[in-house]
DNA sequence: ATTATCTATAGATCTATAGATAATGC
DNA sequence: ATTATCTATAGATCTATAGATAATGC
């Protein structure tokens, strides 16, 4: 199987020979192609950069991915799978208050944000991502933002809102969340926990005025 | 002079002829950036497709700019301009609490964000701002985070703040301010006003604590 | 035999320059 | 004569495919 090197590989050796990474190969063109679309942009970078990157020839890459776009689909959908998951769990649990709960979701949710070398966040900024072609990830990422809807609405505060207000809510405190990964991109160094749970306290102000 | 155009013009005539614009061309060449720029994104569009959009082909762009990167300097720079000026403004005049006054800049700031076709703001988000090139843009937006770290360290509440608090406070107005973009990317059809007075109210609260 | 890679390349761009042209101005 | 535009194009990409090659596996 050769699932994580190891040993020698089959086929043709690469030509630039490097120091095993120990991933797949898939997994190296998935890293690589976070570092670069991330730093330079989707449209920026060529599939010879990814490749390249990752180690191996541009015509390589195309046993392993159609293209660019695969790539980028991979990585936003993994950008928000985890806070969706965090965020069901919470919607299911009810023997924790809402505020609580909101308050716990807003935290993870930047932490994952700041987490990591890449900024993967900074994905969803992409313009390209607005493209049909990522109906996937929106969809993803409208069920994260019901989520927020709910924990608001399940909140004292939130209970009395109208709808329109309360979406009204929803937005704003969805906006400082994604807000986040801007400031992350100018402030990179911040420690991340700290700013999580700021950030957290300012949505539940946000929340329960 | 022929400064808006009116009479008949000195030079070859356009190939693709169009209803007057009223424009000057340098504005039209403008005017399309911003528009493909703002939805596709910088690296994607191409110098014939900002020229074509503006109505000439694509060599004689050169006539009036050295290339794309002029265009989203300039476009990058008109959109913190009036921000800044308007937070200077505020800055200067302290017969006006600290508190109203930030509420007024924020509330100008996202306004100003929301206002026009073509979501200004977005630029912003592109990758390729971050280039050196773009100093300028940088320098004044730092400006315009100083004016808010001033307005809020003049606040009651933030008088009281150390300077590391200080500035984690700032960060999380600025973040919301700018996280409004991303709301406004994907929500376009929320009424500015009330969402620039809501977004203030929040900042303040945010501030308060 | 199977597989992962390679080299080579066709076809489609895209940018920036060179030089021609069609207006007005004098 | 001056000017704003045009057409044409060289040189530099970039993507995706075709076909060769150098490993292991049996």
């Amino acid at each position: 199987m050769g699932t994580t090197g190891g040993g020698r590989r089959v086929g043709r050796p690469r030509a630039a020979q490097r120091p095993d990474s120990g991933l797949e190969p898939r997994a190296e063109l998935l890293l690589a192609a976070a570092e670069l679309f991330t730093t330079r942009g989707y449209a920026a970078t060529s599939t010879r950069a990814v490749a390249e990157r990752a180690g191996m020839r541009q015509a390589s890459m195309y046993h392993y991915v159609s293209g660019k776009e695969e790539l980028l689909a991979e990585l936003l959908e993994s950008t928000v799978t985890p806070s969706l998951a965090y965020a069901r769990e919470l919607l299911a649990d009810d023997t924790v208050p809402a505020e609580v709960r909101l308050w716990r979701l807003c935290r993870t949710d930047v932490e994952l944000l700041c987490a990591g070398p890449h900024n993967l966040g900074a994905l969803y900024l992409l313009p390209e991502v607005r493209t049909e072609r990522f109906a996937g990830f929106h969809a993803v990422r409208a069920e994260l933002k019901d989520a927020y809807r709910q924990l608001i609405a399940a909140t004292p505060a939130g209970g009395l809102l109208a709808k329109s207000e309360l979406e009204l809510r929803t937005d704003l405190v969805f906006g400082l969340i994604e807000g986040v990964i801007l400031v992350h991109r100018s402030e990179p160094e911040r420690p991340a926990r700290a700013f999580a749970d700021a950030t957290a306290d300012a949505a539940l102000r946000i929340t329960g005025g």
